[in-house]
RNA sequence: GCGGGUGUAGCUCAGUGGUAGAGCGUCACGUUGCCAACGUGAAUGUCGUCGGUUCGAAUCCGAUCACCCGCUCCA
């Protein structure tokens, strides 16, 4: 990363602090590491983007790729659910995974699916191939450890220390009571100090040795009731999907919808993430703008298409319209465990300074198929009862998903980075280039000066705007100083009273970016707002 | 979780063992005639936190917290 580039975010940083964005949350108390506020600015421009999100996604009048309206209803679920949704989720298994970290290499596996790893690796494939007889032939293991061992499993103890790994496999041979498996053999070749340790679990990785296994959730816990029992246990929801899904049929049954059709939410999620980084972009508690659209599974490809395009566009029309956004599709072998055999996944991926030249991801469009519908079904006990019967084509199916799942806070972050324009011309040495539909404040209301009747008539207007618009007056100081301010929080737009509007009831609106003037009349101005916020322009 | 860096007013920073400072910003009053004008005045600090050394610590030592950077992690 070059110093520009962090130099860059450090400034944007200071600037949400400096104008009321965003604060550390508890900073009085030193703050708590994943946690963030949004100030007076940052809570308008974050709501204004939830609310896009909302007005075009639930009360939108989109048309689908069948040429019919896309019917999209809301829902707001709880944020405690009962713990039986993230076992069937796939959150949980139990009520802890086992994760183990790897001594060499440091990855974090989980650890029950650590031979199902193994079995797929490259390595452990070539070693079974060498015990294929069930007969251990020390000089091919000791060339496979001095050759392709060292590319497939670096940190095996086999390749580290063949000598020593050999002589504990040699002393079991000649025990020799029972016969060794496959899994036994590879144990073997993976553990340096077996008296010491026994059998190491190997790192599917890099063939280093697993740690001791560590309970370890990303959920966060709490107790559900004063009582403080092990069964009063519940998550605080690490995603919003999941309440969507356990409301699947409840929507169906009270709101006439049909399939093609959505579900979409705005709430908090909650994740314990072993490293938060990065100011908001990966906090501990996050607002997630999701979208549950469900379909007939024979339509997935041509609904996936259409949801990709249509949300890479959505982004770009609330102004992350430069090159810093872009789409990406996922290669297979990156699908999570609910996509692999689906239509696709794509990322909506923004370059923010910290990810530059890299980028971050915003959104993700993924075709989760029916994973989610039938492990609810199954894990509720009712089944297949719970298959969506579709009257038009008089079939009963766990309908399909395509799942738009972005971040509100990430959104809010991309919105600020991409508004950041430094300016050295300006007073203010930076503007905040925002959409005016997502901009915190839409219009300065100022008095050239304060006197001569121009307070009053400022007063009158604000008085009106502010029905309708979010407006700021101010007649205090320069009028070079109030348009540095509002430059500065991304106000597209200051209307300024002179000494002519007594007269010809008419303003000068500044526009942010330009810092053109242009002269509306007074009863005008409003519908000025208007057309600028909501019109195509 | 590992390694590196940073932490003094809202911001940028000065202050290297002896009374916590400057500029900008903020606020008030005056002035004002379209881009941080000017004058006068005012407020603002657990020197990140806790502990230790010392007659005395923003300064030296230890721990800790937070942020930034590089890994790791993100099911």
């Amino acid at each position: 990363m070059s110093e520009t580039t962090t130099k860059r975010m450090e400034d944007i940083v200071a600037l949400c602090r400096r104008r009321g964005f965003i604060f550390q949350s508890s900073e009085i108390y030193g703050g708590i590491n994943g946690f963030w506020d949004y100030g007076p600015y940052g809570s308008e421009l974050k709501r204004n983007l939830k609310n896009a999100w909302w007005e075009d996604i639930v009360h939108g009048d989109m048309v689908g790729p069948t040429g019919e309206p896309v019917k999209i209803v809301g829902v707001d679920c709880t944020i405690i659910m009962n713990p039986k949704v993230w076992e069937a989720s796939g959150h949980v298994g139990g009520f802890a995974d086992m994760m183990s970290t790897c001594r060499h290499c440091k990855r974090l596996v989980r650890t029950d699916h650590v031979w199902d790893m193994v079995h797929e690796s490259p390595w452990f494939a070539a070693l079974s191939e060498l015990y294929a007889d069930g007969v251990v032939d020390s000089p091919a293991l000791v060339r496979w450890a001095q050759q392709k061992g060292k590319k497939l499993a670096p940190n095996l103890a086999l390749v580290r220390n063949p000598e020593v790994t050999l002589s504990w496999l040699a002393e079991r041979m000649a025990d020799g009571q029972t016969a060794m498996g496959v899994q036994e053999f590879v144990q073997h070749l993976a553990s340096e100090q077996v008296a010491r340790d026994g059998l190491a679990l190997p790192c599917p990785h890099c063939g280093g040795d697993l740690a001791e296994p560590k309970p370890f959730n990303l959920m966060f816990k709490t107790l559900v009731g004063a009582v403080e029992d092990p069964s009063n246990i519940a998550y605080l929801r690490p995603e919003t999907a999941q309440g969507i899904f356990a409301n699947f049929d409840n929507v169906v049954d009270s709101s006439r919808v049909k399939v093609p059709f959505g579900i979409a939410q705005i709430g908090k999620a909650f994740r314990n993430e072993v490293t938060p980084r990065n100011f908001t972009f990966r906090s501990r508690e996050f607002e997630q703008m999701e979208l549950e659209f469900f379909i007939h599974p024979s339509e997935a490809e041509q609904w996936y298409a259409w949801w990709r395009d249509n949300r890479y566009a959505w982004w770009k029309s609330i102004g992350l319209a430069g090159d810093n956004l872009i789409l990406r599709e996922h290669d297979r072998d990156e699908l999570a465990h609910y996509a692999k055999e689906g239509a696709g996944t794509s990322d909506i991926e923004y370059r923010f300074p910290f990810t530059a030249p890299g980028f971050g991801e915003l959104e993700g469009v993924a075709h989760r198929a029916d994973f989610d519908l039938k492990a609810h079904a199954e894990h509720c006990g009712k089944g297949e009862k719970m298959r969506y019967f579709d009257q038009a084509r008089n079939e009963r199916y766990f309908p399909h998903v395509i799942e738009p799942s972005a971040g509100a806070d990430r959104g809010a972050l991309a919105l600020l980075c991409e508004a950041y324009t430094p300016d050295e011309s300006r007073a203010s040495k930076v503007f905040m280039n925002f959409h005016p539909r997502v901009a915190p404040v839409k219009a300065g209301i100022f008095p050239l000066v304060a006197k001569d009747g121009m307070p009053e008539i400022a007063e009158k207007l604000h008085k009106e705007l502010r029905r309708r618009h979010v407006v700021e007056m101010d007649a205090k100081q320069s009028i070079g100083k109030r348009y540095a301010r509002m430059d500065e929080c991304g106000t597209p737009y200051c209307i300024t009273i002179d000494g002519d509007t007594a007269n010809d009831q008419a303003v000068t609106i500044r526009e942010r970016n330009t810092q053109s003037q242009e002269r509306v009349a007074l009863d005008k101005v409003g519908a000025f707002l208007d057309e600028k916020i909501h019109g195509d322009s």
